[in-house]
DNA sequence: GTCCGGATGATATCTAATGC
DNA sequence: GCATTAGATATCATCCGGAC
């Protein structure tokens, strides 16, 4: 290859995409892949580059200043594929909110090249119109997400990031003015259309649950997060964390009528789940399983409304009936 | 072999930042 | 405000490869 272009090739490559670089700097670059020029060579080279492939040239102040524009699509040798392509292309539309903003920025020319490669026009490409063929669904019924300030997002996930504290101001629904608090981001979880924040609370050793629209706005500050020992996000989810932490483990039997139960036998509660059907019912089903005691239980269970009778334990029986008695009798009052 | 055009390096000069 | 320094730019000579 003529060294020359092979030269040119590296100079592009040298030129970062997110930050400027001085001319002697990005000379240093091309010294460590092997190409010896004076500076005046690469004033010319990068000019030429420049006309030619957009590259941005701050000549506000010296040294000048050489960055690729955001906007511009990436260039990849070889070119981006389109399995390629489309993994950014879902990436970006159902992981974006979970990424820090410093990568999502990072990310940006390659999102761009993405779009660009899934915009042409190919009509013979199956793999392009897969995007036509796969959605998420939301398992309930579908809610609008609440807002999320961008500056708040952008600041707990980049220290979620770098293991910094944050103080933030935060607003309860049922308070009438915002607590501030300071606090150790220790993971973030989306739950359906909701961005919740496990942390620790100015210095108390117990791991609770923030909800991230309801933090109205985030400092990052230049302490460093401090975990409880041996902190695992993982197990606190197990633990029944989402399920707004009862916790306890329950062996839970209950019956399910006109085939509400149905979908258990392919998607069972617990690896020890057992399903019998009732001898006077062939839609019936008892089933029993060990599930973590917690509202998120409950809440599935009142989902059912009548089809489902809650067998044991005793406490759960009692508390779901009470629920369903107290909604019954709303039911009951005539309404004008 | 000669000519031509493009690339390169050396050098001078200009400009802006920095230090005293 | 002046001297110094670093970096950008202009100019010119040289080199090299391709065309004839």
């Amino acid at each position: 290859m003529d060294l020359n272009f092979r030269r040119l090739v590296d100079t592009l490559a040298a030129i970062p995409a997110n930050r400027k670089a001085s001319t002697s700097e990005i000379r240093e670059r091309l010294k460590a892949r092997g190409h010896e020029v004076t500076p005046r060579t690469l004033q010319r080279d990068l000019d030429a580059l420049a006309k030619e492939f957009g590259v941005e040239c701050d000549d506000g102040a010296k040294p000048y200043g050489w960055k690729w524009p955001k906007d511009i699509p990436r260039i990849s040798l070889p070119e981006m594929d389109w399995p390629v392509a489309l993994s950014f292309h879902l990436l970006r539309q159902y992981l974006a909110d979970l990424l820090p903003a410093s990568v999502l920025e990072h990310l940006a020319p390659h999102f761009s090249e993405a779009e660009a490669k899934l915009r042409r026009q190919f009509p013979d490409i199956p793999l392009k119109r897969w995007l036509q063929k796969v959605r998420v669904a939301p398992p309930g019924q579908p809610l609008c997400s609440p807002r999320v300030l961008r500056s708040v997002r952008d600041t707990v996930t980049e220290a979620l990031l770098s293991e910094r504290q944050l103080e933030i101001r935060y607003r309860r629904p049922r308070d009438t003015e915002p607590q501030h608090w300071r606090i150790h981001p220790l993971g973030l979880v989306q739950r359906g259309r909701v961005f919740y924040l496990a942390v620790r609370m100015f210095d108390y050793e117990e791991v609770r649950m923030i909800v991230m629209h309801r933090v109205e706005r985030a400092t990052m500050l230049a302490d460093p997060v401090q975990a409880p020992e041996g902190f695992s996000l993982d197990r606190w989810l197990e633990e029944g964390a989402l399920g707004f932490g009862r916790g306890g483990a329950m062996r839970l039997t209950a019956e399910f009528h006109e085939g509400a139960g149905r979908h258990l036998l392919e998607s069972p509660l617990s690896a020890d789940q057992e399903a019998t059907p009732l001898d006077t019912d062939a839609e019936s089903l008892r089933v029993s399983a060990t599930v973590r005691d917690t509202e998120q239980l409950r809440w599935w269970l009142l989902g059912f409304g009548g089809k489902v009778e809650v067998i044991g334990p005793a406490v759960l029986r009692r508390d779901i009936a009470s629920r369903l008695r107290a909604g019954a009798k709303r039911y009951s009052k005539r309404r004008r």
